[in-house]
DNA sequence: GCACATTCAATTGCGAACAATTAAATGTGA
DNA sequence: TCACATTTAATTGTTCGCAATTGAATGTGC
């Protein structure tokens, strides 16, 4: 016996389901980026690990973590393929010696003038206005921070 | 010379970045799903190869990448581990050799019954309602196909 | 009919992502 | 002080995700 499209089926068809409209868009832009990324010798979590170091530098990898939502299962490899790549250094806290903290050499400091046509290469291929992207973008991380507070409980 | 954080720098700042906000969410969305999808017995990609197959059965591989935007070396390793479940069986095309198609098993079908519970945990992790996330997703569909249309280029 | 290109799935290799565990350093309470 | 818990990275194993290649089947242009 066929099946047929049912109503009770819509809260299961997959053009109904935001999280794969959210999937299919972070690979869309990770697609995007990666011609971009290529040329800078980053994949695009590297890419967001140097945007936190940039930001500030000399930090211990948990911290980074916190930042991205990712673990040290995650960033302990990753971090040590920038360090091969001579864009960080990775030294023991003296402090405390459970911490190792990621510090940016003078190519990963040089690195961020090369990284900064991106985002304008990024803007472009989206075909939005800054305004509308600034608007998605709040509703986007109100709804991630509404659901790792879920995650929480 | 300690670096400042100047107005130049906006662009590449995190918090700024709609990109990560999509990332970010993804994997907060992946983080919910989790221990829903481990009652099915099912990852988040592998929920997403039944959803495409719970509408419409027994179509080729590629059928399922367009439709998910994912290629052939995600998807063969994935629909294997769907046979070994028990879930699909993949059989040659009699009419063209080249395409496998995939067909739900008895199991793959029953199992739609008991997925159908994981959409409304899902709405309220998200604390919204339907129509708010109904809006986010067309603009974050439209947002992404923009994106892909650019990669084609 | 036959050389050639195209299509489709599978394979290989690399880089995430995460659960679970381990080990070392640090903090805490009695 | 000393037993114990907590914190922090690292490690292991599994599953994606994709680029690049392979090989078989099909389509095409002459």
């Amino acid at each position: 016996m066929p099946r047929k499209s049912s109503a009770a089926d819509a809260p299961l068809r997959l053009d109904n389901q935001i999280c794969f409209a959210v999937y299919s868009a972070a690979h869309a832009f990770n697609r995007v980026y990666k011609p971009l990324l290529d040329r800078l010798g980053l994949t695009y979590p590297q890419y967001l690990v140097m945007l936190v170091l940039w930001e500030r530098d000399d930090v211990p990898v948990k911290d980074i973590g916190e930042r991205l939502f990712l673990d040290s299962g995650t960033l302990t490899p990753l971090l040590k393929r920038l360090e091969a790549a001579h864009l960080v250094k990775r030294t023991r806290s003296s402090e405390d010696e459970r911490q190792v903290l990621i510090a940016l050499t003078a190519q990963g400091h040089a690195l961020k003038e090369k990284a900064r046509s991106v985002p304008q290469s990024i803007l472009a291929a989206s075909h939005c206005t800054v305004p509308e992207l600034v608007a998605m973008k709040d509703e986007i991380v109100a709804l991630r921070d509404r659901l790792n507070a879920v995650i929480g409980e």
